[in-house]
DNA sequence: TTGCACCCTGTACCAAGATACGGACCTATA
DNA sequence: TATAGGTCCGTATCTTGGTACAGGGTGCAA
């Protein structure tokens, strides 16, 4: 059999139908050809495009960002390194996104251990410390 | 001068005047007394709950989470128990968060260096993994 | 008393990434 | 040939945390 139904696809994938035509409409996947009475045929390339799709997706990277890397992968004279330059501006996030979820864990675990977790609400030092901003 | 109006909260709070609306529609802001005319009058008392809600927004609590932890601050016979479990759920949460950070970095990390940045985007080591899966 | 800043309400809109639905059409199978 | 189920399109809906109006009333100062 020749091509793949948007159903086809979508189970390839791992993704709902809704999703093909969703990525279709914002250009992240190509309009694919379609039978005389309108139904789209997708090529095994588009369960590939699928797959770099959902892994880059993984990675962290947005919808944007991931058209962004489609259209550097097809670019006449498009260099290797703006590709690195994004992994690694993709890595500087992460970074940034890890070290502020510590310093959130940090003031929570500093909460948790000036809870007693005994007594009624009125005197939670967690409470306490929520309303008043003061750690003592 | 008793009580604050709507604008004097929010310059007090950091937040805009919308917001103060909105947090009221959504229980977090208790609806607060009016003038004859109409306008919403703010106890100081209002300035607190502001910041309690903004401190724990800081600490990765969403509105729905914070309005928990603001009726069981009034729960009658609720216990500091309670709040406790919340918070450390909450650390486990990010836990979780941090750590699936550092595997996305981690992958992208070996992304960057198979990737020599030189040479045409067609013969980069990055894209091709992202199309085949495949690390080598 | 007029002008401007402020306040009110209700509703619409934004990002992001889908998912759902109505109504019409197509296709395969019994 | 009937009928179930897949597909089409366009549009609406969802979540979260707000922001932005429009259209009207209020309050204070010159």
């Amino acid at each position: 059999m020749e091509g793949l139904k948007t159903a086809q696809l979508a189970s390839q994938g791992g993704v709902n139908v809704e999703t093909i035509r969703y990525y279709e409409r914002h250009g992240l996947l190509a309009k694919p050809p379609r039978t005389a009475s309108g139904y789209r045929v997708f090529s095994a390339e588009a369960v590939n495009r699928l797959r770099f799709i959902k892994r880059s997706q993984e990675l962290g990277f947005s919808l944007n960002e991931i058209k962004e890397l489609l259209s550097l992968r097809v670019k006449p004279g498009g260099s290797c390194v703006d590709v690195l330059r994004k992994a690694e501006s993709k890595i500087t996030d992460l970074d940034e996104k890890i070290s502020h979820l510590q310093e959130i864990r940090k003031a929570l675990v500093e909460l948790t251990n000036a809870c007693s977790g005994q007594g009624p609400v009125s005197s939670c030092s967690i409470i306490k410390i929520l309303n008043t901003g003061k750690t003592s």
